[in-house]
DNA sequence: TGTACATCAGTGAACGCGCGTTCACTGATGTAC
DNA sequence: TGTACATCAGTGAACGCGCGTTCACTGATGTAC
C-alpha cells in the first residue's frame, strides 16, 4: 500500500498502476502482491479505509486548535492545507478516486465526505453557531463547505509542496470562499432567499 | 477521438486506455492510431480543445435562454445538467482530467474553467447584479460558482442517466448551493466581512 | 526447556497474452497541367 | 477530358517486452504440549 501511494505520489494515476509495478515499487516480488490484496481494485478500498483514519486525525486536530481561536475558518483551512501537505499522496489519492474507475472507490470516499460533512454539522450547532438554520440547510451549508474545500485540494495538489507563496494564495483563497459561504449561510431565510 | 471518449463513456479512466485499446474501439488498426496523435497524452490534449468547443457552445445557450428567465439560477443549471447528459463521455473526461495524470491536460481543463468563471463574471457585471462588489470580489465569486457547478460533475456522472430522480435532486440540491453562494455575495462587504 | 506443528510473507520459474512501435505497403481522393 | 503526381488514412506482419497469474517452494515467527 505505502509502495503504491509513493507512485501515486510522484504523479502517476492510480487507474494507471499495475501490480507487478507496484510489488517493484515496494522492492518485493509481484507473486507477494497476492498475498494481500486479491486485484487493484482491492488495494484501492483499502487505502480508502487508511484515507478515512487520516481524515479522522485532522478534524480531531482541528477540533482541538480551533475552538480557542477567534478565526475559525483561517486556521481550519491553515490545519487543512498542513495535512494535505503532509499526507500528500493520500489526498492525491482521493482527489484521482472522486472520479476514479472504481465505482466502490468511488462511493467509498464520497462517504467519507458526507462523514465529515455531518460531523462539521454537528460541531457548528454544539457552537450554536448558525442557530437560525433548518437541521437540512446546516447540512447543505456543511455539504458545501467540504466540497469546496475538497476542490481545493485540486489547486493544492498541483503546485509544487515548497512553493509558500501559492501556498499562501491558495489558503486565502479558500478561506475567503468558505468566508462567503458563511456569510450566505448567516442571511438564508432570514432575508427573502 | 470518439473512440476514446466512448469508452470513458463506459466508465474507463482515460490514464488506463491504451494505444490499442482506443483503435481496437475504433474499428481501426493499431498503426492508423500515429496517422493522428503522438501518443495518448496528445489525444488527451485534442480532447481537451474539442471539450472547450463544447463548453462554449453550452454557454451560449445559457446566455441565450437566461436572460428572459426570472429564475436565473434555476435555468442555468438545469441548461448545465442538460448538456451534461447530453454530452456524459466529455464531462466525465473533463472530471478525470481535473486529477488526472498528464500535467497538460490538467491545465487546459482549468483554463478552461477560468475561462467560464471570466465570461460569468462579465455577464453579471453587464446585467448589474453584484454591482456592490469589486472586480476581485466578483472573480471570486464567479470561480466559486463554477467550482461548486463543476463538483456537481461528479454527482452527476455517478448515477444512471436516466435516473430522473436522481438527477432532479441534483439539479435542485446545486441550485440551493449556488442561492446560497449568491446570497453570500450579496451580503458581502455590506456587512461587516 | 525442548519438540512438533501451523501460519504466513516472500521466492523464483514459468505461461500465454496483449502491449507500443517499426516498417514497407495499398488505395482512395484531390490537384496541376 | 485525360494523365501524372502528391497527399494521406488505413493495412498487416513483425519485434521485443512487460503484463497478470499459476505453481510448488522456503524460511521465519508464533503456539501447544
Amino acid at each position: 500500500m505505502g509502495a503504491a501511494l509513493a507512485l501515486v505520489g510522484k504523479g502517476r494515476h492510480f487507474a494507471s498502476l499495475g501490480i507487478r509495478e507496484v510489488t517493484r515499487q515496494a522492492g518485493v516480488v509481484p507473486t507477494s502482491f497476492y498475498r494481500h490484496f486479491r486485484n487493484m481494485d482491492d488495494l484501492g478500498l483499502q487505502l480508502v479505509d487508511e484515507l478515512g483514519l487520516v481524515l479522522r486525525r485532522m478534524m480531531r486536530e482541528a477540533r482541538a486548535n480551533v475552538l480557542q481561536s477567534d478565526k475559525l475558518i483561517e486556521e481550519s483551512v491553515g490545519i487543512f492545507v498542513a495535512h494535505a501537505q503532509a499526507n500528500r499522496s493520500f489526498f492525491l489519492f482521493m482527489a484521482q478516486g472522486l472520479a476514479g474507475e472504481s465505482r466502490a472507490v468511488q462511493e467509498g470516499i464520497r462517504s467519507e465526505m458526507r462523514y465529515f460533512a455531518s460531523e462539521l454539522a454537528n460541531d457548528l450547532r454544539r457552537l450554536r453557531l448558525m442557530d437560525h438554520l433548518t437541521d437540512a440547510d446546516l447540512d447543505l451549508t456543511c455539504d458545501l463547505v467540504v466540497r469546496t474545500v475538497a476542490f481545493s485540494l485540486t489547486d493544492l495538489l498541483s503546485v509544487s509542496p515548497d512553493d509558500d507563496y501559492q501556498l499562501g494564495q491558495i489558503r486565502k483563497r479558500t478561506s475567503r470562499f468558505l468566508q462567503m459561504i458563511f456569510v450566505g449561510a448567516g442571511h438564508w431565510q432570514s432575508d427573502g432567499t
